[in-house]
DNA sequence: GTACTCATGTAATATGTTACATGATTAA
DNA sequence: TTAATCATGTAACATATTACATGAGTAC
């Protein structure tokens, strides 16, 4: 089984404490949401295939009468995560939609390129003001990686809003 | 037929003018690859699904006795991607692996996030170098959109190169 | 009693990558 | 003559989204 992108998310979600399916899900929601995206589609299917791999347990966990299934990371599993954290060939992969439009702008009518660059910049500044609210909520914590990449989030979305905003004053 | 983001790369690329599948690809490899990318396995049954959507025309143009098909849009195919490019609620979709790595950086062994954010340094002054060698091959032309976003792609990875610095000095 | 959250899952669909297959032209 | 480039395409596989289905607990 070859672990994707996706069982890294889970298997590092599940190095941060014991979690089910659920919590995963919300965790990557207010989390890596922002630059890796994992549905329940791909959640649920993979907590199965990394057990089945023997890289995480499962045991169940119910609350009242709710079932609910709590997994935890075996040591095959954390070795796999170290493993795949300390690769030196990664693919840098970017996909940005907002870009694209962009770069075709001059294709539209005339004021595309400035209301292009007026939604992104309102975009980012949206992105931007929900992590600070994140920041504000979870507290900061400079030693955690976790809160390095939260910052980095928040920098680099006023960073692209303030291009967008001098980019929109120099050309219209 | 839907069209898709890849479907609007297609579009765009034809409304700079007549191309081949082959001369897409090649366009996309260095400009939209950065942020969109789209292989020949994407773009060969675009264009026939395109043209049958009446939205391109292809039209046999061999060089020598090599076989050639050239398409280009169609008034549908121009209204299309403008109506696109107009678009205001557009998905503002975001992937980047070595931030995952980062996130999840404590999971592994002492140096790596340092090891992380100096491997990210390295691949964001690599790629804007890359840049910075189109932008010279191709020129400066500060009004066309293509160029504004290949200046954004020169100025957004050297702000990550710096940023990824600027945190290794302060974390290690 | 109704809406929301917790909780798990699947099926259909869409999208995208990789490897392969083919063959002509061009430059060294 | 050999390698690179131009050129088109498909099949197998991998990945991801959306919608649907189910049901218990909790707060109003």
């Amino acid at each position: 089984m070859e672990p994707s992108p996706t069982s890294h998310v889970v298997l590092g979600m599940l190095a941060l404490g014991p979690k089910s399916g659920y919590e995963i899900k919300a965790l990557v929601d207010r989390s890596t949401r922002f630059f890796w995206a994992a549905s329940y589609g791909q959640i649920y299917p993979e907590l199965r295939r990394l057990a089945a791999a023997g890289l995480i347990e499962g045991a169940d966990r119910p609350q009242g009468g709710r079932k609910r299934m709590v997994y935890e990371l075996t040591p095959a599993g954390r070795s796999t995560l170290r493993a795949w954290i300390e690769e030196p060939p990664e693919t840098h992969e970017l996909r940005d939609e907002s870009l694209l439009k962009l770069f075709f702008a001059d294709s539209g009518k005339a004021g595309a390129r400035a209301a292009l660059l007026a939604a992104k910049e309102k975009y980012h500044r949206g992105v931007a003001a929900q992590l600070r609210a994140i920041e504000a909520e979870a507290g900061k914590d400079p030693k955690r990686s976790t809160y390095l990449v939260l910052r980095y989030g928040i920098d680099f979305n006023d960073w692209i809003a303030d291009w967008c905003k001098r980019e929109r004053r120099r050309s219209g």
